[in-house]
DNA sequence: GCCAGTAATGGACAGCGTGTACAGAAACCG
DNA sequence: CGGTTTCTGTACACGCTGTCCATTACTGGC
């Protein structure tokens, strides 16, 4: 019932839905964009859309679930050499793939479709993120200070914040590597240091 | 034209509609509510709405703002003095600020209504944070190593990473004392220390 | 190159939520 | 208490949704 993704019509009805999404949300934002919008940006028939996507939602959802793939895909060769350490090449496999997919990237990060986008998008990475940093304590015969989980969240919170702002600033600021290094010196040697200070951080009351 | 808001009638009809939005949203998210929900729950006339609120996001935008004002007020003794150290009295305040106002805090960070409020959030936690790095590194004359920009951007994204964190776990796994004590050392040391290494981080090629 | 199968099309339809209007009932404030 | 303001119920037109179906256009295998 649904078309076979094997046909040639229904790979280009596919993409041209997609990017006519995309454009569409990054100009309107999700919630102005109808489906025959879409459609007719994309030159198709709005009977097309539903033979495809069950509606607006799922057109996004599979959008990101795509990207998401893509993004695995990359990082895969990755997984079980330097990820140990910190070279960072996890980092910068992500900022360039959201180079060549500037505006999907844009559209989740800004938290089109009621942030669910951004969620499914964050939990992905956030797991990934958790995994590595279990390993490296696991091999590195450390004792983590501060929980996983937490260390996980707060990475991709920052990661995310300095991807959307590369992403969002015009003209680019810097090359991927060059963001790939600012950010991991910020994140691994913290914010005392990044403000100019030198030396260890005075001691936390947080009365 | 619009009901002033001395009325006693006016000011129990918009905690009414404020609440039942954020309680609804919570259960269904943002696009599933609909105007006569909220009037539904709220126990009010559906034409009641819309003497108070052009619409659904007007609504959720007055929420935002509303509690921006309030966080704002509580803030601003804390404007000039301990600032310019790193009490972490700010980070405090926030995490006091949203275990009060527990539900409209998720629905914001969960990113719901299209990330609007998320991002009216975020741009003023940002500014905020930005002002306040900018007057330290001219008080204490050292020069930031990041850009000031970059460095409010990670901080807010990985202070709401946590806060959100800490909101969404069941049962509160801490005090907002020990929250933030775990966010400033986490953000200030940086993630190396946090992994549970000892010294400098080693140095990144990010090939 | 043909042709059986599959996809795209346009038009029609019911259903739902929106935003507006207005007249009458209810509550407020002084 | 009385003048004023707010709340209520009802009604309406509008736009978008999701479905259906008969017709046309294209594709891939033979």
């Amino acid at each position: 019932m649904p078309p076979q993704a094997g046909d040639r019509r229904v790979r280009r009805t596919r993409r041209l839905l997609r990017d006519a999404l995309v454009s569409l949300v990054l100009e309107r934002g999700y919630a102005a964009v109808t489906v025959e919008d879409i459609t007719e940006r994309a030159d198709l028939g709005r009977a097309t859309f539903y033979s495809h996507y069950t509606d607006k939602d799922d057109l996004l959802d599979r959008v990101v679930t795509d990207l998401l793939d893509e993004l695995a895909e990359r990082l895969r060769p990755l997984e079980l050499g330097s990820e140990v350490g910190f070279t960072g090449k996890p980092a910068l496999e992500i900022f360039r793939h959201a180079q060549e997919e500037r505006d999907a990237y844009r559209m989740i990060l800004r938290g089109e479709g009621d942030g669910r986008a951004l969620r499914q998008f964050t939990a992905a990475q956030t797991e990934a993120a958790a995994g590595v940093f279990w390993a490296r304590a696991a091999h590195e015969e450390v004792t983590p200070r501060i929980s996983v989980e937490v260390l996980a969240r707060a990475w991709v919170g920052e990661q995310l914040a300095v991807l959307h702002w590369w992403l969002e600033s015009q003209p680019r600021p810097m090359e991927p590597e060059e963001a790939t290094k600012m950010l991991l010196d910020l994140s691994l040697r913290g914010r005392y240091w990044a403000n100019g200070f030198e030396g260890e951080p005075p001691a936390q009351d947080a009365q």
